[in-house]
DNA sequence: GAGGGTGTTTGAAAATGCGCGAATAATGTT
DNA sequence: AACATTATTCGCGCATTTTCAAACACCCTC
């Protein structure tokens, strides 16, 4: 009987994340036998349902989180390529120590940080809606950093924020960008957003760029900063030849995040 | 063996503080026996919510904290009262016109305003984390005026905020308050929230209120404003004499919206 | 197309940890 | 002093974590 319909885990996982939308709670057990699969696969999708945000995990098998009920449409959308993105959150924060105060770009790759950020105990900075709300929900102290509300990237910038971000100085500041390569430095193709992530890195802590491997050697309408001006970067794949050398050149220090 | 509908540990736990907030008070017996449950571990799970500050252990049971009533139902008290506050933020749609500039502080009444704000062509500031995703949700163009994060509203307080909103000057703006006496004016009974109202207030616009009916002759700790300095006072059900000759000592204009 | 890595997904089983109940001791309440 | 409530400790059973191996799909190379 393996010839089941619904095979692949995407599939599986899908239907789980209805099932929990119907009940508040699912259970290993029920699933485990509904799907004809082993305990050890449920879990094992419930973990990375977890991860991404969407369920809450508890012994016997996972609720769905509180304020997720509505808006999951977003969530959904984040959920592209959350897998590498997550890595490289986890590598992101071994860099955090407790007693930190990281500052967080408005990014999908630094939200990925932001969910797990409550491993440790620091104080954030943010400058985007959705990582505000996780913040909010796993109880991290932190400031926001209004301004005119940008729907694209569901951010905030201009006149206030720059105002605002000139009055904080964050130990980390952790952010992202729509490509990188050797002369450009980190480019990005919305001019408020480039203005914002200035202000982010201007304010004097230690800068880490968290760049995904297809970022390597693409370059967008306007620079962000040079690559002089960062001191890690973290990624989930050996970047080009072309890369490493800039990067070495500037004296950057280059994390790969592996699978483990 | 018996446990079959009751659910895991952290669901009954929740369920524990739904019920403390109907009843001031849990008692263990009740609760094991409700829950089909050994009395030891409805004491643990007392013991848990105690450590996170939403209880407070007594004899044969326990009680919720006072400050809890308002910072962990946040959710729960924007779902109850909903009519009313819909039916007066209706009719705080009817005050504002395309063009304006329309400022909503982090209450759920002004959250229900913020809901049908796309009604008309307007620029809105708001300082709550839920009227901003509300916003962003419907399209409506807004600055979020940031600060440090406040649990209990999900609000934006502190010296950023004030400090940002020194800034702005909203041609309208719509507040509310935990209670409303002659004497004491709006009051509050949380201090940074009671800040950032101010700055609101003190921005130079029209100052709206929206309350209903159960804040008349209310007073909670500090003052936000003498009754003085507001322009217009919305509710839902025709104050008390006493609050109704204070409105008109005051030159207040009072609205008061009805079912239809 | 056969062979052979390499990676991914799933299942299996041992080791560990956690939730819960029961009994007993300690403590508070009246 | 009599009694109710709570703290402690232990043990059982289920859930989870870990680790390893089988099954399968892919991607090369030859």
């Amino acid at each position: 009987m393996r010839s089941e319909p619904a095979g692949l885990a995407p599939a599986r996982q899908q239907e789980i994340l209805r099932r929990a939308l119907a009940a508040k709670l699912v259970r290993v057990k029920d699933l485990a036998s509904d799907f004809g699969v082993h305990e050890m696969t449920v879990r094992r999708d419930l973990e990375t349902l977890a991860e991404q945000g969407m369920l809450e995990r508890v012994h016997g098998g996972a609720r769905l989180r509180e304020r997720m009920s509505e808006e999951l449409s977003h969530q959904l959308r984040a959920a592209r390529n959350t897998e590498a993105k997550a890595r490289i959150a986890r590598a992101a924060l071994a860099l955090v120590e407790d007693g930190d105060t990281v500052a967080l770009d408005a990014s999908t790759t630094a939200l990925a940080l932001a969910r797990i950020l409550h491993a440790r105990k620091v104080a954030a900075i943010v400058s985007g809606l959705d990582a505000a709300e996780e913040l909010a929900q796993s109880g991290v102290p932190f400031e926001l950093v209004g301004g005119t509300f940008n729907a694209r990237a569901r951010s905030f910038v201009g006149v206030l924020f720059a105002e605002a971000m000139a009055r904080l100085h964050p130990d980390k500041v952790f952010f992202s960008a729509k490509g990188f390569a050797a002369e450009a430095g980190f480019t990005d193709p919305h001019l408020p957003e480039v203005g914002a992530k200035q202000a982010l890195l201007g304010s004097g802590g230690m800068n880490i760029a968290l760049l995904d491997a297809s970022k390597f050697g693409r370059r967008a309408l306007a620079t962000i900063v040079p690559a002089g001006e960062i001191d890690v970067l973290v990624t989930d794949g050996v970047p080009p030849e072309e890369v490493r050398s800039a990067l070495a050149a500037a004296d950057i220090r280059l994390i790969v995040a592996d699978a483990a």
